[in-house]
RNA sequence: GCCGAUGUGGCGAAAUCGGCAGACGCAAGGGACUUAAAAUCCCUCGCUGGAAACAGCGUACCGGUUCAAAUCCGGUCAUCGGCACCA
């Protein structure tokens, strides 16, 4: 036998595949179907990290086994190429974002294909494609014309030196991480999507779902609903502002009001505000600040009273002071608060900074030491007609009450912000959108897209802040489709994230040029059966791709509500000194390297057998040694084959085997499936042999983890045909079950010694076999037994004293 | 700070529902084979004491519930992910 020469064998088998195209999903809709998908990358300029294939791999063997199972399985692959490090590349380098990508993405392709993944290539798709971002367009115009898309004024982070809008990342410690100058908020006008209409389907539609528990938990979390009532406060100046509260049942507790700075009623009042020069001050200074520094719980709490205008307690008529603060955020609620220091704890610490009163109106704190905000228990106090009512009851109260006065009304708010949809850069997809100054925005028509990205000099963004595209006088400036005047394109593109909202639907039909897909591809393929993803995408990618295709449902383009039927996580692959891979720490490890040295078949045995797949694990060079020696052995089984189904011997061992891998398998435990398919060789070579039919099961159960090599040793073995046309074995639940069992016999729930007893045992035989047994006899010699109990196939434990 | 998670030998880890802690693998030590090395094969391997039998301790830390806790409850500490323009 010649020792195991991977790399000729994973080429021959890499290219068989590709010749018969085997791993296609195929077009007839009569089969059962499995749709099985992997967030596709982003194909940066660092090639494939080890962290991509554990993903990849472990849904790799899913497919693999769906397939055997009779599934027509779609397992797709593609890139997600716009984007802001592809840009800062290219005007670094000088050279088209579009000739980056196009390198980045063979490397990763070339990458992918070592590892032999059993992707369907002719479906490969890339959002930079105009075929495709035509129909990202195409979904914009929809969201446009369904009032789901505006422009809005918002805070964005601006450079003072690059003269340029900067990402939250490429703000380091409030200065631009490239030149180190000052980062100021500076307001412009952003297309928006109304994800915030879709919070209420986006939280409640998640209890059918099979995400991961934690994924739910984190959405949930992070659209952040919350029930209470908007109050209206009048002002000493007759107007008005609205707040938002959880808690309108401690009106009367209200003493103060905050507003935010950027609150428009300042400037109103600007002539009425004594101290404006102190609040101008205020304001500025926070504009420097981030939403993250701002509301730190623990920072000092600051802010400004606005000296000459009071607002009026709806509930009392009493006149109480208005402040600004940087903590209360014009982007949350209503951008006002009423402030209760009895019962928040941020009110409390400000009220006593501010040396401002503090009332009591539940009962059963002491606010002069701390906020009272346990709702639970106590009744209401100081609270006119709400006196002596329990929190709940004075909340129904007090709604009622604001309704009928006509001060407020029961509201249900949510953290969710609505979705920043612009960016002044380049490489994204242009908005189709032309600005008229008579017509206002108007949208292009859907026979002018894919509206293509033109050719510009220089990727870098204009002084003014806008995108690069804003240059380009002869693609910016267009005739109005509606009147026929002057007017201008929208030169801002849309972000990264646009591309990857929709574009696992595109799999389903990927070369279609008359529709996103065809009714019937979307019919038999959607909702995608299993998605696995990094959690650091639950709260953006995750939600965003689920809000498009809600609208996508809503407007009868996707027969599903909802994208994804199942939702996983895998954890991240650290370096090997624990700490994540990076360039600058220099611990980064290049897949081409594993699968140069050891091969694709030990690289993926690996990274499944590296630990709990939920779980951030370390790489280790040396254990990667392990996965080669286990394949190594494997190989060596030629040597030993004799004839025959399974012995008897091994019977048991080989239906429980089955019954382990096929449900690991399901449960993303391939760990301990390669645990057990370890076990089971070792077995084997104890025997000293292994029959043609204990050979052919094992070589089935480990194909989808190392599918080259067990490939290779069906044909050498002669089994007929190859892996990939035959079916998974399936065991017999009897055959699973020994016939005895060794137990632990235990005093006082102490393991005292193993007695083997047969499966089927009474409680009552158990016990009486235990205290037969010479060690438990003496142990309770002389004692009294207090309790008895038996728990079937594990132990015996008498309680004596 | 807020939201979510994690913490088990020298290392990666395993352990249905609360039921024998450490499966499987790495490293290490000892041995076989070899002129030698590599590879391979066999043995040992949580800690402490003991020649051994065995005993005690042990799942981040403190406390609780239970016949029984890595697992449940309360608290503490540490680490990681996200925080809305990175992807």
């Amino acid at each position: 036998m010649k020792s195991y020469d991977f790399k000729s064998v994973e080429k021959k088998w890499r290219q068989r595949w590709e010749e018969t195209g085997v791993f296609h999903a195929r077009n007839d809709y009569t089969l059962p179907k499995f749709y099985c998908l992997v967030e596709f990358p982003y194909p940066s300029g660092q090639g494939l990290h080890v962290g991509h294939p554990r993903s990849y791999t472990a849904l790799d063997i899913v497919a693999r086994k769906k397939r055997l199972q009779g599934f027509n399985v779609l397992y797709p692959m593609g890139w997600d190429a716009f984007g802001l490090p592809t840009e800062n590349y290219a005007i670094k380098n000088h050279m088209h974002p579009g000739q980056v990508t196009v390198q980045n993405v063979a490397r990763f392709k070339k990458q992918l294909q070592s590892l032999g993944f059993s992707f369907d290539w002719s479906r490969e798709i890339n959002t930079t494609d105009p075929e495709y971002y035509k129909w990202t367009q195409w979904i914009f115009l929809r969201l446009y014309e369904k009032g789901l898309a505006y422009k809005k004024e918002m805070a964005v982070n601006w450079c003072t030196s690059c003269k340029c809008v900067l990402a939250n990342e490429e703000v380091v410690n409030g200065v631009c991480e490239r030149c180190g100058s000052d980062v100021v908020r500076k307001v412009k006008s952003q297309w928006m999507l109304k994800i915030t209409e879709y919070a209420r389907r986006l939280i409640d539609d998640l209890d059918d779902l099979n995400y991961i528990e934690r994924v739910k938990i984190q959405q949930k979390n992070w659209i952040g609903r919350s029930e209470g009532a908007e109050v209206e406060f009048r002002t000493t100046e007759g107007d008005s502002f609205t707040v938002f509260t959880t808690r309108p049942d401690t009106l009367f507790g209200a003493t103060y009001s905050v507003l935010s700075p950027e609150n428009p009623l300042i400037d109103k009042w600007e002539a009425k505000i004594k101290n404006i020069g102190e609040v101008a001050a205020y304001r500025d200074e926070c504009a420097r600040k981030s939403d993250f520094e701002r509301t730190e719980l623990n920072k000092d709490k600051t802010g400004v009273r606005i000296d000459g205008v009071e607002a009026i307690n709806p509930v009392n008529g009493e006149k109480i002071p208005i402040f600004i603060a940087d903590y209360v955020l014009i982007s949350y609620g209503t951008g006002a608060i009423m402030a209760v220091p009895g019962h928040d704890t941020r009110d409390w610490d400000f009220a006593r900074k501010f040396s401002l009163p503090i009332i009591e109106v539940v009962s059963g704190g002491d606010v002069d030491r701390e906020a009272h905000t346990d709702c639970e228990t106590g009744l209401m106090v100081n609270s006119g007609f709400l006196t002596g009512l329990s929190v709940a009851d004075a909340k129904t109260e007090i709604i009622k009450w604001l309704s009928d006065n006509g001060k407020g009304a029961a509201k249900v708010s949510y953290k969710l912000r609505d979705w920043v949809f612009s960016r002044q850069r380049y490489w994204g997809e242009p908005i189709p959108i032309i600005c008229c100054g008579k017509c206002g925005h108007v949208p292009l028509d859907e026979s002018s897209l894919p509206l293509r990205l033109p050719e510009v000099e220089s990727y870098e963004p204009t002084d003014s802040g806008e995108s690069p595209l804003a240059k380009l006088t002869d693609w910016v400036n267009v005739k109005c489709p509606r009147c026929g005047g002057d007017a201008k394109r929208e030169t801002d593109t849309m972000p990264q994230w646009a591309g990857s909202s929709w574009y696992f639907l595109r799999y389903c039909d990927p070369h279609n040029d008359k529709e996103i897909a065809s009714g019937e591809a979307l019919d038999y393929w959607t909702p995608v059966d299993w998605y696995n993803g990094g959690m650091e995408h639950t709260t953006l990618h995750l939600l965003y791709s689920r809000f498009w295709h809600k609208f996508l449902y809503d407007i009868g383009v996707v027969p599903t509500p909802e994208p994804y039927a199942k939702r996983t996580s895998h954890g991240m692959i650290l370096g090997e000194n624990g700490e994540k891979m990076s360039k600058s720490r220099g611990n980064v490890v290049n897949p081409d390297d594993i699968v140069n040295e050891y091969g694709a078949d030990t690289m993926r045995l690996y990274e499944m057998f590296i630990g709990d797949f939920e779980k951030a694990a370390p790489w280790s060079s040396t254990s990667v040694k392990g996965c080669k020696r286990f394949v190594d052995r494997v190989w060596a089984l030629q040597e030993i084959i004799i004839k025959g189904e399974y012995r008897a011997e091994l019977e048991g061992d080989m239906h429980r085997l089955i019954k382990k891998v096929t449900e690991d398998i399901d449960n993303l435990k391939a760990n301990t499936a390669i645990a057990a398919m370890m076990s089971m060789l070792n077995r084997i070579y104890e025997t000293g042999a292994v029959t043609r039919g204990e050979l052919k099961t094992f070589l089935l159960l480990l194909n989808p983890f190392a599918p080259h090599l067990t490939e290779e040793m069906w044909e050498i073995c002669r089994f007929g045909g190859e892996v990939t046309g035959q079916k998974w074995p399936v065991f017999d639940s009897e055959k699973c079950v020994d016939e005895t069992v060794e137990i632990a016999a235990q005093i006082n729930g102490k393991v005292r010694a193993r007695i083997v007893v047969g499966a089927d045992i009474s409680a009552d035989e158990a016990i009486s076999q235990a205290k037969s047994d010479k060690k438990i006899k003496d142990a309770i010699e002389g004692k009294t037994i207090v309790k008895e109990l038996y728990v079937k196939g594990r132990l015996v434990n008498i309680v004596v004293k």
